[in-house]
DNA sequence: TTCATATTTCGACATAAATCGAAACGTGAG
DNA sequence: CTCACGTTTCGATTTATGTCGAAATATGAA
């Protein structure tokens, strides 16, 4: 995942997340950390159908901010941190002055398990 | 401005942005600084038609990501930074993890002339 | 192969967002 | 008062987004 985002992937990046249940979702794996979780699990946690959810994941992913890998049956989503860091770089940068702005926050995984994000 | 956000107003903040013209309008302004702009220098800026810029501009404004006065005939809008502070607070605490994360961007305006962001 | 599970895609619909000309509004000048 | 100016609101239209059941796809188990 490129570490920097143009004005184009930030709108993206942006629109992706101003919604209520894409906001939680993403949210809450960014709680679940670098192991993620199955769609199913997801679905469950946040009361929403299947299909809505899938909708919704498609789009987190389509901005980048999420990715997905399959296990056996479940796809097993997880949050893209560099993603994240990349869209507050733009907004620090380009919509604070760039002057007085923190140079850039920087957001790690919780990580509980082995892996690491290879993004 | 209230300098924390919560969901509901990130949602607002981060629609209000995920919008090309809207993006650049900010940008606009934020680089205008404390002395703003008025509202038909912004839309020969970006090339808008008055009513499609008024549109836009009571969207930001909804958002609380900018604000106006009135200046004789002409309307000034200026870049809210606390509210944008305050979005970039939120993004970093609770859509990173809250433990890895830089404490908060902070931004001020570029001011270049005597008054202040009294947000 | 046949079946159950996990998830997505499709289709139909409802709702919201964006666009922009024309008309209305507020403000100051003559 | 009347007029010009800067800006917003209105209205009509187009386009995009969100929702969710039902059907389709992919994986693994028996």
């Amino acid at each position: 995942m490129r570490d920097r985002f143009d004005a184009e992937s930030t709108i993206l990046a942006l629109g992706a997340l101003a919604h209520e249940n894409r906001l939680a979702l993403f949210r809450l794996l960014v709680q679940a950390g670098a192991e993620g979780m199955a769609a199913g699990a997801i679905a469950e946690a946040l009361a929403l159908p299947n299909s809505s959810l899938s909708f919704h994941l498609a789009h987190l992913t389509r901005a980048g901010l999420i990715s997905q890998t399959r296990q056996s049956r479940s796809l097993i989503y997880t949050a893209n941190y560099a993603a994240m860091n990349a869209l507050l770089g733009y907004l620090t940068e380009n919509c604070c002055g760039g002057a007085a702005c923190a140079p850039d926050a920087q957001c790690e995984p919780t990580s509980t398990t082995t892996q690491r994000n290879a993004a």
